[in-house]
Parts: C-alpha cells; sequence; structure tokens
DNA sequence: TTATAGATTGCCT
DNA sequence: GGCAATCTATAAT
C-alpha cells in the first residue's frame, strides 16, 4: 500500500480547505505494543481563527489553546465535559489560529484494539466474537470522543503532537490515495454560535460511519 | 473562592 | 427523548 505522510504545508492553509481536503486520509497511531490501528477520516469541522465565535481560539492565546497559535500540522488535544478527549489538528502558519476537528473514522485496520480500547461491553451480543458485527461498527469511531477513545488518544499523550513524522510521534495521518467520491457541506454540530456557518465536511454515502445525525 | 457552561456519550424511561 | 457523569477553563463573587 502506497503511503505519504501529510506534510507541514498540507495543513498551513485555511481550515475550511484542511478539513475538506482530509477527508479520505488515514489517521495512523502506533502503539507501545507496536500495533498499529488506522481510521478513515469521514467527517470533519472547521474551526478558524480569532474570528470564529464558536471557536477556543476566539478568547486569544491561552495555555490551553496555545497548540493553535503555534506551527500548523499539529494535535491540539482537550478534554470535554468531564469524560472526553477531542482530536483537532492545528491549521494556519505560525501566530495564526484555526484547527480541524475530526469528528469520525471508518475503521481500517487494528479493529479488535480499538474495540477494546472503546470496552468490550460495547459489542458482546453472544458470540464474544472480537470484530463487531458491521451495524455496530460505527460505534468504534463515529463520534468526537469515541474517535479519540478507539486510537487510544490523550491530551497528556498527544497534545501538540507534530503530525508530520512517522519517527518522531506515534501518531500521524497518511494519504493512501482514496479519493472520497462526494462531500457534503453542513453547519457545524453541537455548537451554540455561528450555528449557521458551513463548516462541517463529511464524506456523502457512508451511512453507518459518518456523523451523528441530529443537525 | 465559588459557579457555570461546555466542539460528548451512554444509559434510562 | 431526558439526563447523569465528571474535568477544566473562564466568569462571577
Amino acid at each position: 500500500m502506497l503511503l505519504r505522510v501529510l506534510p507541514r504545508s498540507f495543513y498551513d492553509r485555511e481550515p475550511a480547505e484542511v478539513a475538506r481536503d482530509l477527508l479520505g486520509k488515514l489517521l495512523v497511531r502506533r502503539l507501545e505494543t507496536g500495533t498499529m490501528l488506522a481510521g478513515r477520516i469521514v467527517e470533519a469541522e472547521a474551526y478558524l481563527g480569532e474570528s470564529d465565535p464558536a471557536a477556543h481560539a476566539y478568547a486569544g492565546k491561552t495555555p490551553r489553546n496555545a497548540v493553535l497559535f503555534g506551527p500548523p500540522g499539529h494535535a491540539y488535544v482537550y478534554f470535554i465535559y468531564g469524560n472526553h478527549y477531542c482530536f483537532n489538528v492545528s491549521c494556519m502558519e505560525e501566530g495564526f489560529a484555526g484547527c480541524v476537528l475530526l469528528r469520525a473514522l471508518e475503521p481500517v485496520a487494528g479493529i479488535a484494539e480499538m474495540t477494546e480500547l472503546r470496552g468490550v461491553k460495547l459489542f458482546s451480543n453472544g458470540t464474544g466474537a472480537a470484530a463487531p458485527k458491521p451495524a455496530l461498527m460505527r460505534k468504534i469511531s463515529s463520534g468526537p470522543g469515541r474517535l479519540a477513545q478507539a486510537l487510544g488518544i490523550t491530551r497528556a499523550l498527544h497534545n501538540s503532537t507534530d503530525l508530520t513524522s512517522t519517527r518522531l510521534s506515534d501518531l500521524w495521518i497518511a494519504d493512501d490515495g482514496c479519493i472520497p467520491p462526494q462531500i457534503q457541506v453542513t453547519p457545524r454540530i453541537n455548537v451554540n454560535k455561528a450555528v449557521d456557518w458551513p463548516l462541517r465536511f463529511t464524506v456523502a454515502g457512508i451511512g453507518c460511519v459518518s456523523g451523528p445525525k441530529r443537525l
């Protein structure tokens, strides 16, 4: 399989462009054990800089969101609702905030390990099989909190991680040549400000693994 | 120092 | 469809 790690220049653009172009790419995680996990990005949201009322960068630079103001291509991981991590990729050149929130993956590799990281209870439907049934696949990594848990992403481990290196990091994004057939654009999910901005991008027709249906 | 809302999820009825 | 879980950043005392 031909795999090209996305270079920093890919992220050195407007968040909406980066979000759209991340669809179809592979988010890859190398566990401490050496096991490789991978998921195809099927849903992403763009958050702009200090002009976006819904963005963390809106209030200016703080210790929490400092990564957003740094160089592009780094992970911004934050903890939300006391339970979940959300994984973002920083965009724009250094000094300018902007990021893309990954909201859903289609599991590609290491599905058994992802299932375990998410909690086997979800898939104990009698057989105890390691591989979940198709109808349950979307529960592995469909949703920002779920995908972070499925890949073992935490703030302590991954906030500010450089996503452009397979050598220095255990997390990166790669292009295997897959081109999404059709892309849908909608307003972002679960935001209270700038609710109409068309900054959510999804791969059309993925059905069981695309983002939540609530709008 | 205390209060509250939040880029969510899963379990309850 | 409703709501509890449970941490953190930020706003309000």
